[in-house]
DNA sequence: CCTTGACCTTATAGTAACTTGAAGGTGTAC
DNA sequence: GTACACCTTCAAGTTACTATAAGGTCAAGG
């Protein structure tokens, strides 16, 4: 098959397939007379893996190691249980980042509309809630 | 006062406040003899303006409009605000889709703990659950 | 035979927002 | 005089692609 045929078989676009060859992250697949690619039925499942796993918006370094894992024989799933794990918990995380910040725009933007909105001395400002942030703040 | 002050004062380091000069984000300070950036005190209003809407995760572009209305004189307010609940909004969809994501990750490990770990055809581990995620998805 | 259109190819650059590294100058303390 | 902590510029690296340019291939229709 064709690279248009994987494409539309992973519901990944054929630049991405390529881009992916480029990175070593799938083998550079048998070519046609003409040059162009050609596929087999097992490069389907390889590509529906990764894009799998991409969907779980895992990186492309997790996703690597986990098809040489696949490639040595060795089967992935105990790596993949813990890097499950792991995901969710960073991505509860961020949620929970995300939820801090949502409460502080909202609030932010309650206090602004109790200031004249043409104030220009920066002091009645919702601009100078805003430069508070910083300075207060560490990472 | 010099850019490691300045840096201190705003939780910014250098090598950003350098990086926003050269996108043209910060005004180029005043130099010492030696050639040394030279702050002045509202050099950290603006820096701290900029890092509060970073920190809420504004886009430099963003930022770069709101400094641009202060820079002319009118008060960014209105405009701030109007951000501020656009920002919020998509905060809140992003939030949604990271918990369905968190649902489908801790989904995948209950059900590939009860796979073996050691299967290597592939049909009964958690990589075959994961695979199956892409051709069922379209976007 | 020629053209149109849908494919395919490679290589290069652009995206966002920085960070890192190289290579070197400056200023002060011991 | 030599560590050391600053400072400088410039270039390249990061992440995961996407987009563009410039061109080759192939089948159908006129």
């Amino acid at each position: 098959m064709q690279i248009r045929e994987l494409a539309q078989r992973t519901g990944l676009p054929p630049s991405t397939i390529r881009y992916y060859e480029s990175i070593d992250l799938l083998p550079p697949p048998t070519r046609q007379p003409n040059g162009y690619r050609l596929y087999r039925e097992d490069d389907v499942d390889r590509l529906r893996l990764v894009a799998g796993l991409r969907a779980l918006d895992f990186s492309i370094d997790d996703v690597s190691e986990i098809l040489a894992l696949r490639d040595r024989g060795e089967a992935p799933c105990r790596v993949v249980l813990d890097l499950l794990t792991h995901k969710a918990d960073e991505i509860q995380r961020r949620i929970a980042e995300l939820e801090r910040l949502e409460t502080q725009l909202r609030q932010l933007h309650r206090l602004g509309l109790t200031f004249p909105t043409d104030d220009v001395d920066g002091k009645s400002c919702v601009c100078h809630l805003v430069s508070q942030q910083a300075g207060s703040e560490e990472k």
